[in-house]
RNA sequence: CGGGGCGUAGCGCAGCCUGGUAGCGCAUCUGCUUUGGGAGCAGAGGGCCGUUGGUUCGAAUCCAGCCGCCCCGACCA
């Protein structure tokens, strides 16, 4: 699971491009290309080339870390899945399609999962028979393909794609309504921490009713669908609402406050609502991508698989679940959409392939590579990600480049100001640059 | 699945209309000069022109089929 610390660019595999690949149209997929990030291996299917491979990582750890903490806990379920399962729920023959259906060498009918209720309902129905084991809350992170019609976008809509998946399973409704909240939850905080504004949007919750499907939407120029909203709702400070997730009212309290203002999609926007509820200055309306969606649907899976636990009056009754999914190999591409400039991506730092990029002017100068070696050393010794581009090549190049993939925060380090005993520290975001003394850019970049 | 477009060097493209030994820029390699925001000069390498068939003395070019990819729409994490 550990990324390496540091890198040297001149023994990386980054193969970045001065042009854009002609099949790129929106901005994400582009600076993908651009940056050397993947790598298309047929329409909606990439390879993932070490920076982009970093930055996946980098989200499915913050995902982790987030379901960890209201324990959910983390499985992982094959992507092959056989036929007769999906018969059991009666999805076979629904999915149509988008489902790649595949034989093997017996003629056993298999599919590439499109996603696992079924797999994990069949889980706990084998080992979960009394109220007593519940709840129950489960995730994994695996590729899912879905031979979507018109795969396009790069990443953000692929036909194989990474999806965090989560369930849980329930006594009762009202305990599932708990276990709702919880996801809810760790979603405001794991996008938060991705340094995204996603905003909860309630969603259509087709034949099952009710109030549990949200959609969480990230603002993007380029996203699929219209969305409106309270201006409100993105001044909220989601990462220090200090939610505990122990105490059901609490959170209860939370989300209520959070999906209290208007905020949908055009499949549920409601004109007359909105133009009486919000004020016109807080008006907003924006293109979207959907990067979560939280859906609780009862007992839709376990009464056709049979997942039953008795209860405390010794009957027996279906569990009741929900399926909590984050598109992560989408959310690359969401973050890019939100998150670049005209020269290239601007990472937030939490998910940036490295914190920082060290770029040495002068390669074959000894005092200034003496200098960037001492920096990067001090770096790695701080436990502070780093791409130290000691490439030999023109400064133009390395600037360009370095822009191009995005890091955080960048050192320039040349042969003026190692006679002068400093070094540059540049922002991408803003960028501002500073002259310091090594020690004191050290200082803050540890910071 | 309906509509449109494109396959020529690693990338971006020209050539095709009007058939006659495949070209440009960037990248790559060599040398020299350069060196704080994508360098200059000189030289070099690299192509089954997506694929199959047809027309023709001759096809990147004309015709047909197939494959692949992209865009717009309807659908999806």
């Amino acid at each position: 699971m550990r990324l390496s610390p540091a890198v040297r660019l001149s023994e990386y595999f980054m193969p970045t491009l001065r042009e854009t690949p002609s099949e790129a149209e929106i901005v994400s997929h582009r600076l993908m290309l651009r940056a050397g990030m993947i790598r298309q291996e047929s329409a909606g299917i990439y390879s993932w080339l070490p920076t982009g491979y970093r930055v996946l990582r980098k989200i499915e750890q913050i995902v982790r870390d987030e379901m960890d903490r209201i324990g959910c806990h983390e499985v992982l379920m094959p992507t092959i899945q056989s036929a007769d399962l999906w018969r059991k729920s009666g999805r076979y023959e629904d999915y149509g399609k988008e489902m790649l259906r595949i034989t093997d060498r017996h003629e056993r009918e298999m599919l590439y999962g499109p996603t696992n209720e079924e797999m994990i309902t069949d889980i706990v129905a084998e080992h979960i028979k009394s109220y007593k084991d519940l709840p129950r809350m489960m995730y994994h992170i695996q590729w899912k393909f879905r031979d979507e019609v018109r795969p396009r976008f790069g990443v953000m809509r692929g036909r194989e794609f990474l999806m965090k998946d989560a369930y849980s399973f329930d006594i009762s409704p009202e305990a599932g309504r708990i276990s709702y909240n919880k996801q809810f939850v760790a979603y405001l905080r794991l996008y938060a921490r991705m340094g995204l504004k996603a905003i909860p949007m309630a969603a259509d919750t087709g034949p099952i009713g009710g109030d549990m499907s949200h959609e969480f939407i990230i603002l993007a120029e380029t996203g699929e669908s219209q969305v409106w909203c309270n201006t409100d709702l993105l001044e909220l400070d989601l990462l220090n609402m200090d939610i505990d997730h122990r105490n059901a009212e609490q959170m209860s309290d939370v989300i209520g406050k959070v999906t209290s203002y208007y905020a949908a999609t055009d499949e549920m926007h409601d004109e007359a609502k909105y133009q009486a509820e919000v004020p016109a200055d807080k008006q907003m309306t924006a293109r979207g991508v959907e990067v979560g969606h939280i859906f609780f649907f009862g007992d839709k899976y376990s009464a056709p698989m049979n997942a039953k636990v008795q209860t405390a009056d010794g009957s027996f009754a279906p569990v009741q679940s929900g399926s909590y999914g984050v598109g992560v190999s989408r959310l690359v591409g969401a973050i890019i959409e939100a998150c670049h400039d005209d020269n290239g991506i601007v990472w937030p730092e939490e998910v940036a392939p490295f914190k920082v990029g060290l770029i040495n002017l002068r390669v074959g100068d000894e005092a200034c590579d003496a200098a960037c070696e001492d920096f990067y050393a001090k770096l790695q010794a701080a436990g502070v990600d780093v791409m130290y581009d000691d490439r030999d090549m023109r400064a133009g190049v390395k600037f360009a480049d370095m822009d191009l993939i995005g890091l955080p925060w960048q050192v320039v380090i040349g042969p003026k100001g190692v006679a002068n005993g400093i070094v540059e520290l540049k922002s991408r975001k803003t960028g501002e640059k500073e002259e310091l003394s090594p020690e004191a850019a050290l200082a803050k970049l540890v910071g």
